[in-house]
DNA sequence: GGAAAAATCCCCCTAAAGAGGGATTGACCA
DNA sequence: TGGTCAATCCCTCTTTAGGGGGATTTTTCC
């Protein structure tokens, strides 16, 4: 029987010890590695190219989101199961945008983990069942727009709180062309003030 | 060699299963039971009469202050070491009143716990509140500025998406008081533009 | 090779924000 | 009872942002 190799990433040591204590009551999986931070993780991808990761959002340093995107990008076919207390559900569209197979609740059961990895394994997402995501969260999700890259760097320029100008500069170009960006930026995100749009793009994770 | 008797009580079985892992890597301990709520905590009391009790604070149903009052009331022997995630901290002085003899974050390391349970046992207070505080929470703590009622008021506003013009309406005041207040939260957030204003204030949960 | 999408640039005009000042009132408190 | 702080209000001036146009040049992709 080939067993599905696991590695888990969390910064609590609890949470590490209690996953793999959960993980190895379920037969058809290997827990190959425990990281308590992302580059522990990185390096033990390396070293052992597990099927899944389990990883907690929300870490420090580098968060499980941004792990998720370096996974993906360097090692496509490995599944992403995200895991978070629920006080963080903010973060799950993030999560899902950046390839994630699956959401687990830190208060999740055995038999939740063991179904979160057969259905990530199975390439179907997976999402916590104790997990009702609120209207406003399922709106986050669709209602989010989709950005040109040159639209992605404005926006973390203008977030860092760079004006037009100042912008224009860094990139070599005229401040008229950071301006219809921005205007652009504007209309995708339907608001009409700087305020209304960087407090979108932090709830949705882009800057 | 006298084996501390320790009960687990958590809703969360990976906790419930991470604890459980880590105590039993402490050679002066020996977990005799785990329970999921606070009726199965007091049926195993009964049972097996532990020396200590480490219980989660954030339970459904019957709360670890509530589980603390009664089982300091039926077994005032027995040492209670409450535990939370750094979430819920405000709890801490209530479960102290309640007679706890430590407190835990759900963050401990196996150190942490060892020492707790040794001072608890020995008469002592063991308090883990300043350890293990994330960079970024440490951050957040120092540099999160403190605004007056108003101030957040108004900067709930900004962040909506509202102009002065319209703050002021809303808040019955002149628009070149609104103006002054959002210099202030300019000032105390060390921005200078709505942009990094409102990137922090999101990322510090005040919008 | 041609259409679509992205990125670039330009103009006008008005509203809003930001940087400086400063002043007054009332509350709380040591 | 004097001091601090919060909240209010006022003024000037410059810069930025936002709403409305439109146009051209690169990429990208089928």
């Amino acid at each position: 029987m080939y067993k599905l190799k696991v590695l888990v990433v969390d910064d609590h040591p609890m949470v590490l010890e209690g996953m793999q204590a959960m993980l190895s009551q379920i037969d058809f999986v290997l827990v190959t590695g425990l990281a308590r931070n992302a580059y522990e993780a990185m390096e033990l991808l390396k070293a052992d190219m597990p099927d899944v990761v389990i990883t907690d959002i929300n870490m420090p340093e580098i968060s499980g989101i941004e792990l998720a995107t370096k996974i993906k990008k360097e090692y496509p076919v490995i599944k992403i199961i995200a895991m978070s207390t629920f006080n963080e559900r903010s973060y799950i569209s993030q999560m899902i945008a950046q390839g994630a197979s699956g959401y687990l609740l830190k208060s999740a059961s055995k038999e939740e983990i063991e179904e979160a990895l057969q259905t990530a394994s199975s390439n179907k997402l997976y999402m916590s069942l104790s997990l009702e995501l609120s209207r406003k969260e399922q709106q986050d999700i669709t209602n989010r727009p989709t950005l040109t890259s040159r639209e992605k760097e404005i926006l973390i320029l203008i977030a860092e709180g760079y004006t037009n100008p100042q912008i224009a500069e860094q990139l070599f170009v005229s401040p008229y062309t950071v301006d219809s960006h921005r205007k652009n930026l504007l209309t995708k995100f339907a608001v009409n003030n700087t305020a209304g749009l960087i407090k979108l793009a932090v709830k949705y994770g882009m800057v």
